[in-house]
DNA sequence: ATCATTTGACCCAC
DNA sequence: GTGGGTCAAATGAT
């Protein structure tokens, strides 16, 4: 077995540990939500259980190259994207690879954002993405882009997204992704990297110019005025991604409309503190300390297991990079991180 | 010079 | 045939 795959698979045991530690913290008392909490924690533990047992497997096999590399390489699998991707026909025929592609599994969030907080457009999601095409979709009032992760073709990242703004309320930008990001972010960290945001902004307000005008301000304040909804919504037939509903509990609504913050910005920092993969000393504690000043109440949860194979092959490497936070629910306001995580342990940071 | 966006064209699914 | 998704050359921004 090769040193990343040492490495890795240590990393995911301490991300088991990790999670263990959580299911201590919200230790399980008379409501059905904390039953969820158990639930989803557990699913967790499972998670990285099988991608242990996969890493073992792959070991097995006589693989030394990284999970992660090999899927990328590998000429026909969904790492190579679309139809016209760089890889030859010789080995996939198009029409197999437009039914990988087509396995993608995808989810939509919508992201509402208010006039007048100086948030106009759709909040950064903290990847870096490039817009590689616009459509004007039928019936729709405003185009749709089309955003593919930076790292594609440095990273073989095949995640995307679609930025559709509503026809209906014009403040609400439907966010479809496809795809988990496979590729290790840099820019991320900075949440409010303006990247594709202000593009995002830029486009739509033209066409907002067009319709509706509105008053402009592209500055990224994360205090006020976003909204978002996530749902499941695509998925009919392999989503394995969860949805999350993120509620604000300082307002004491139960409305999503409070929410905050984005499932991606969650993810991204909270995650990337949580998983100690990617994890960098200079910047893992500000990230994860920023995270207590979040109003995360709670994760809608919606699971599916997958029969198809692709998505098999999806969640195996992303589980601990991308989405080990899929399966669970957690309160920030309930979790004492100090207590047990081991930012003192210099093993954590390697 | 490099990188990102725009936009018309292409391809596939329906 | 049409609509949606993607490509890639042209263009723009830095």
């Amino acid at each position: 077995m090769e040193w990343e795959q040492m490495k890795l698979i240590g990393e995911l045991k301490q991300g088991k540990e990790l999670a263990k530690q959580l299911r201590n913290h919200l230790h399980p008392s008379s409501s059905s939500s904390h039953q969820m909490h158990e639930f989803l924690v557990e699913k967790i533990l499972s998670t990285y259980e099988k991608a242990l047992s996969m890493l073992n497997w792959e070991a097995n096999m006589g693989e030394s190259k990284p999970i992660v590399s090999r899927l990328l390489d590998s000429p026909c699998s969904f790492a190579n994207g679309g139809p016209r991707s760089e890889v030859s026909d010789q080995d996939c025929k198009p029409k197999d690879v437009y039914k990988k592609r087509k396995t993608l599994p995808s989810w939509t969030e919508q992201v509402k954002v208010c006039s007048g907080t100086g948030l106009e457009g759709p909040l950064d999601d903290g990847y870096c993405w490039r817009k590689y095409g616009q459509k004007d979709i039928l019936g729709a009032n405003f185009p749709r882009g089309y955003y593919r992760c930076t790292h594609r073709h440095t990273q073989g990242c095949q995640a995307t997204k679609q930025v559709q703004r509503s026809d209906t309320d014009p403040t609400i930008f439907e966010i479809t992704y496809k795809g988990r990001h496979t590729c290790t972010q840099v820019c991320h960290l900075n949440m409010a990297s303006p990247s594709t945001t202000k593009k995002e902004v830029k486009e739509t307000q033209n066409h907002e110019q067009q319709n509706q005008p509105q008053a402009k301000g592209t500055s990224m304040n994360f205090g006020a005025g976003l909204k978002v909804k996530t749902e499941d919504l695509d998925s009919k037939e392999d989503n394995i991604f969860p949805s999350f509903f993120f509620g604000s509990p300082s307002t004491g609504s139960e409305n999503e409309d409070n929410n905050i913050f984005t499932e991606t910005m969650m993810e991204n920092n909270f995650m990337e503190s949580f998983s100690p993969t990617f994890i960098s000393p200079a910047t893992s504690e500000s990230n994860f300390f920023s995270l207590s000043h979040c109003h995360v109440n709670s994760f809608a949860l919606n699971v599916q297991t997958s029969d198809s194979d692709i998505t098999e092959i999806i969640s195996a490497p992303t589980s601990a990079t991308n989405s080990p936070m899929g399966d669970f629910d957690f309160s920030l306001d309930k979790v004492d991180f100090d207590m047990n995580f081991p930012f003192d342990n210099p093993e954590f940071f390697s």
